[in-house]
DNA sequence: CCTTTTTAGTAAGTGACGCTTACTTCATTG
DNA sequence: CAATGAAGTAAGCGTCACTTACTAAAAAGG
């Protein structure tokens, strides 16, 4: 059914007909709803509202409401994966630096988009068997895959980084949901996040 | 529609008058539908036509859905601690076994019944500042620094105890999400569960 | 250039839900 | 044995997700 309106002359960017990108409009829209509202906080209704159209106009551009919400979440996906992957860049590949930088990132933006990041791991029912999430899912963890073996010795088999890095994925994503859902008490907490990451990463390589 | 006779006479327990007790009938009518259709995917009418009650009834119970949704959290909770410490009681001491018992008895609940599961940990803005359920979880991860005090040597710090408990606890939290919400698949892990588990228990509790 | 088709919007309506209000029933109690 | 108050009901309000039928306007094309 999609159908790309095929830029018609030359330089435009393809601005849609009446509204200018409801689509996209609808999907900032929502973002921001979800992470001030929370998830089954907000609604369809109230989107189109800010956005000035009428109620039924969203179902113009997705089949219902689940849509809207996997559409956030794969673009959410896609920032994670791009934090992380800039997050590594950036770092000393020195004392698992890039380890730890990428552990950073990720719960760094957990912290900073909560909202986006529940709906991104948490409702699997909703977006279960979505191809787009999943294969942009896997991209990202293929990061982690990628920057684990690169701080192991040469040789060292693949169940090995496999196993390693799925350590490591437990933690910072128990972590992050902990955090943003207020079980732990940074102020009680013997250490810092930064001697909590690198300490976790140092046991999980080591040996 | 069946109705308790309530027994009337000397040593009754207040079983309330109409229904036989309808609070704790909601209560678990509520739990088996949300491990069913999840969190937003049960309706309060809903539970009162399967309670044989009128919609308005529920009301005379609860304040609203969330407190419903709180009272499961919280029965959630309590059979996680009981669940736990059975497990850690019923384990041998030798080789962090009680440990590997406990975080055991964490993923299997998780994964037993994920709705409850991540109605206790997720959904936090519907019982953040609900004293019961933090008091509760406070007394649950009690058993786990219980533990790990007890499988480290004396003298071991207060401020170690802590930090190794909170980094086996983001691992079993972690690895019960990512389960529950299909990101890992069993099949294609290079290690089984309790491979990993032990694995990770000995790294936190080493050295 | 003017018609046809397609896209992106609207208004109005349906059934369900959360929750309230006003009323009823009935066990407990003074 | 009335009076009380807890525990139920029916009916209704506003909102929501989503549908249907219609329309404005851009695109396509002869």
């Amino acid at each position: 059914m999609k159908k790309e309106p095929v830029k018609p002359s030359s330089t435009d960017k393809r601005e849609p007909y009446h509204h200018g990108d409801l689509r996209a409009h609808l999907i900032e829209t929502v973002r921001q709803l979800v992470e001030e509202k929370g998830v089954d906080g907000f609604s369809i209704s109230q989107a189109a509202r800010i956005a000035g159209v009428s109620s039924a106009a969203p179902y113009k551009h997705f089949n219902d409401k689940m849509e809207i919400v996997r559409a956030v979440a794969l673009e959410g996906m896609r920032r994670l994966g791009a934090a992380m992957s800039s997050g590594a860049d950036s770092a000393s590949a020195a004392n698992f630096g890039k380890i730890n930088a990428v552990g950073q990132s990720y719960v760094n933006f957990a912290r900073a988009e909560p909202g986006v990041f529940r709906l991104m791991f948490g409702l699997t029912e909703t977006h279960a068997g979505d191809p787009e999430i999943m294969c942009t899912g896997q991209e990202t963890y293929g990061i982690v895959l990628r920057e684990v073996a690169a701080a192991m010795p040469d040789g060292t088999s693949e169940g090995d980084v496999q196993l390693r890095s799925y350590l490591l994925w437990t933690f910072v994503h128990g972590h992050s949901f902990l955090q943003i859902d207020g079980k732990v008490d940074a102020a009680k907490m013997a250490a810092s996040e930064d001697q909590l990451i690198a300490e976790m990463s140092m046991r999980v390589l080591s040996n």
